[in-house]
Formats: C-alpha cells, structure tokens, sequence
DNA sequence: CGCTTTTTTGAAGATGGTCAATGGGTGTGG
DNA sequence: CCACACCCATTGACCATCTTCAAAAAAGCG
C-alpha cells in the first residue's frame, strides 16, 4: 500500500471504524505529492482549489490575513490531517493554509473524494468526522483566546498540540517538533511577542515545558494538563494517548 | 408541505442546491416538535443525542461551560440552523446547546439523516456544507476575539447576525431580533460587562446602531462594516442580503 | 407598586501592549 | 578564522486599556 494512503487510513482509525471495502476504496485514490518550504503559502485567501491536500511530513498552519497585514493563525496541522477539507464543498478559501516548516502534501483531487462518498458513504461519514473534529478545535481555541489567561491559554495550546501529535504517534517521549517562533505564537494567541516570552519564561520556571529550537519537551504534563484546563474530549479520539505522564 | 421541510429546504438554498428528489427526501424525514423556555439548555455538555435538532422559531446559543462556572458563548443561531449537527457524528457534545429567547426546535433522528444521505449524497452534501459554514464562523471568532479591538469585535458581531439573518429573511427592514442581555454579549465577545456597556455605548453614539429591548437596529450598515472589518465571504452564501444600506 | 434583574456609571488597580534596547546564535564573506 | 550582519529571543520601563469592585439608576415583572 502507498504511503499516502496508509497515511489517511491511519489517521480516520483514529475515530472511525474504516472497513476492508473502505480501505479499497481510499487506496484507490490518486494524488500529487507537492513539496513545500518553510513559510510557503499552498492556498491563499480566495484560492478556489480543486484538489484537497493531506499532509504527509512537517507542519502546516491556517490562518486568517488581516488587513493591517498581521496574520491569525487558527490552527496547525500536522501528517495525516486534511487541513483544506472544507474546499471539498465551500467554493473560496477563507483563510490561507501555509508550511510551518518544511513539508509534504498529497493533492487529492476532490471529483475522486466525492466519487468515492457516494459510493461508500461511511468514507465520507469518516472524513466529514474529521472536519467536525476540526470544528471542536475551533470552538476551543475562541474560549481559550476569550476566557482563559495568558499562561492557561499557551498551557492550552502546547497540550492539545502534544495530545494530537501523540495520537498520531509523531511524538518521541515526551519531545514532539513544533517548529515554530514566538510571533507566531502570539499570532495564535492574540498576545504581544514579549508576553508569550514572559509567558514561556513563566512555564519554564514552573518546570512544565521546555521550548527551544523548534522542539517541545513536556516536563509536567499534569500539571500543564492543570494549568491549561486542558480537557481532551472535544478532541473526540477514540483510544488514550501512548504518552505516559512522569515518564 | 410541513412548515419545517419548508425552514430547512429554504436554509439549504442558501448556498446549495436542492434538486425535486432531493426535496421529497427531506419531506419525508418525521421529527419531534419541542417547546424552550428562555435561557432552556436542550442540550449538555457530555450528552449523546440520538437525534439532531433544527431552530424553527427563536434564537439559540452554543456554549462552553468553564471550570469557575463561566460561560463562553460561541455561536447564536436561528430559524433554519441545525445548532447540533455535529451530533450526528460526534458521539459526546464538547459544548451545550441553550435557548437565548422562549424557542421552538424540531428533533430529526440521526437514523433517518444518515439514511437519507446514503440515499441522496447531494443533500449530505448541503448539511455537510452547513456545518463546514459553521466551522467558518466559528474561526471567524478566533479572529475576532483575538486581533481586533472591543469596537471592532462587537461591530464584526453585529454584522454577523445581521448579515445572517437578513439572508434567511429574518429581519423587518434594519431591525433584527436579537434576545440577548449584556452579560452574554460579554460571555460571547470575550469583555467584561462593563467594557461591553461602554463599548456599546461608543456604538450607539456613533449613530451606528441601537441596541434595546432585545432588538438590534442597524442606523449606519455602512460605517458598522467598516469599523468591525466585517468581510461576508466567509458566510459563503449565494446571494447578496435584501437589506439595502441607507434605507 | 414593590421587588428583582439588568443596565449604567465611577474610580482604582491589574494586566498586557508598545517601544526601545540588549543579547545570543547562525550564516556569510572577507 | 574572525568580523559583521541579521534574525530572533529576551528584558525593562512606561503607558493605555480593560477588569474589578461598588453603587446608583433604570427597566421588567408579578
């Protein structure tokens, strides 16, 4: 089986029952594989694409363009999640979907997903999962830059992000690659720079992370787990995560 | 027809289209009527319903209970809105689902949802699509909360519903029904309540809009676009709204 | 009409943003 | 191999803003 496909069939047993007869079916999709670099834009604002993308190495985000030119970032995307799903069935990109590092993505084109949903309909049951999945982490993310304070709202983050990653198996212990800057950061949170590294420096004090080099190292998860309010269930996954805390 | 094979046929319109076969299979879906009180959770954090709910008459809230007993509000919906499709494929609800004012909605059963879509995969598609316009909003709200300013973010809102509801027909010439107090305005918006007051008042004062008795009246469409940055695509809805700025 | 709830306003204090400067690490070219 | 430049992280000081707390006014509601 290519990669690719083990690559998807993975990632929808991580919440869906996929059946042999589905399996056929998703491997026999076609798809491009299209490289990317740090920091490149795959689907800008407006873009009508047809074709959606599963990504296969490093990590993607999407976010929104403001018109100051700063950016939102709404959520990352690490291999195995589709993070253009909705182009499947909404004419324009909303958003813009860029690489975080370097990575891989599948273009999937969407007359084939949508051929193969009518004929085995739990496929599609699977993946529009994936997209309600995708929702809840939405929804989270408006309480946790609405209601909680900086250092739960960065505990949050790094929690779910290490929580994902672990059930995807893209974890080594208790370290994960999260290569991304503190701009970032704080264009994901809605906080300035210098309060995600005053922050940061206050996580690291308290022993819960280690942040540096595009690495994230969980020293404490409970605690991070406490000080994030991070409850996993809107994550909606079907089996406990490998990680095992105080490891 | 029945009235709400009628409400959901129209709200699909919005943004897909509906074929003869596609609307005979819609007609023949049976639903449960039920009756809401005001501020009436219909549905809970943690529940597993059997069944998924569409608004007929009043406004409805998703929220997100927090640890101190808080709410976050996440999205208000209206007549035509599904505020709990996503329990057809997620088990367990991540967030509550409440009456904002006395409301009346329709339970269809998941059984005869999914069956319907086996059958007629175009409709499953327009639901589908209703919940990825969601997820938009939804992310819309990240933005809004996160990178704009108090005046912004109330004017962006203000937009919303407005825009919303004037392309469901909901509205009587610049004024819409928007049940909702000050407090939840806050719980929604990510203020205190007093910020929420003073930044209505900044509103209110630039002869943009009223906001009293439950009822939001637009004065100025134009100028509340511009100061909440409010861009509608991200609704992605077919037509243009029938209000008219200026009238 | 009296009670409760909601809105409005004021003042004090906490918090995060802005601005500016420093430091550290890396890559490049002399 | 060193000097320089650049990018990013870090830190400090000041200031604007929002939250909190408290209280008064207004609006619903029985």
């Amino acid at each position: 089986m290519e990669r690719i496909h083990r690559i998807l069939i993975d990632k929808l047993k991580e919440h869906s029952r996929i059946g042999h007869e589905d399996m056929v079916a998703i491997q026999a999709l076609s798809f491009t594989i299209r490289e990317l670099g740090r920091n490149e834009d795959f689907i800008r604002q407006g873009d009508a694409p047809k074709v959606s993308a599963l990504v296969v190495e490093g990590m993607v985000g999407r976010y929104h363009l403001l018109p100051n030119g700063r950016r939102q970032y709404l959520s990352f995307h690490m291999a195995g999640d589709m993070p253009d799903s909705q182009t499947l069935f909404l004419d324009r990109m909303d958003h813009a979907v860029c690489a975080i590092s370097p990575a891989v993505v599948a273009s999937i084109p969407h007359k084939q997903l949508t051929r193969m949903f009518e004929l085995r309909p739990q496929v599609g049951f699977a993946i529009w999962r994936e997209t309600l999945i995708d929702a809840a982490i939405f929804r989270e993310a408006i309480t946790n830059n609405s209601a909680r304070d900086m250092a739960a709202r960065m505990a949050h983050l790094f929690c779910e992000l290490f929580y994902r990653a672990d059930a995807s198996r893209l974890t080594r212990g208790n370290v994960m690659a999260l290569p991304i800057g503190l701009a970032q950061l704080g264009e994901t949170l809605g906080m300035a720079i210098a309060t995600v590294n005053r922050t940061l420096a206050e996580l690291r004090a308290a022993r819960t992370i280690e942040f540096r080099g595009g690495e994230l190292e969980v020293l404490d998860w409970p605690r991070l787990v406490e000080i994030g309010q991070f409850d996993p269930s809107y994550l909606h996954l079907k089996k406990a995560p490998a990680f095992t805390p105080g490891e």
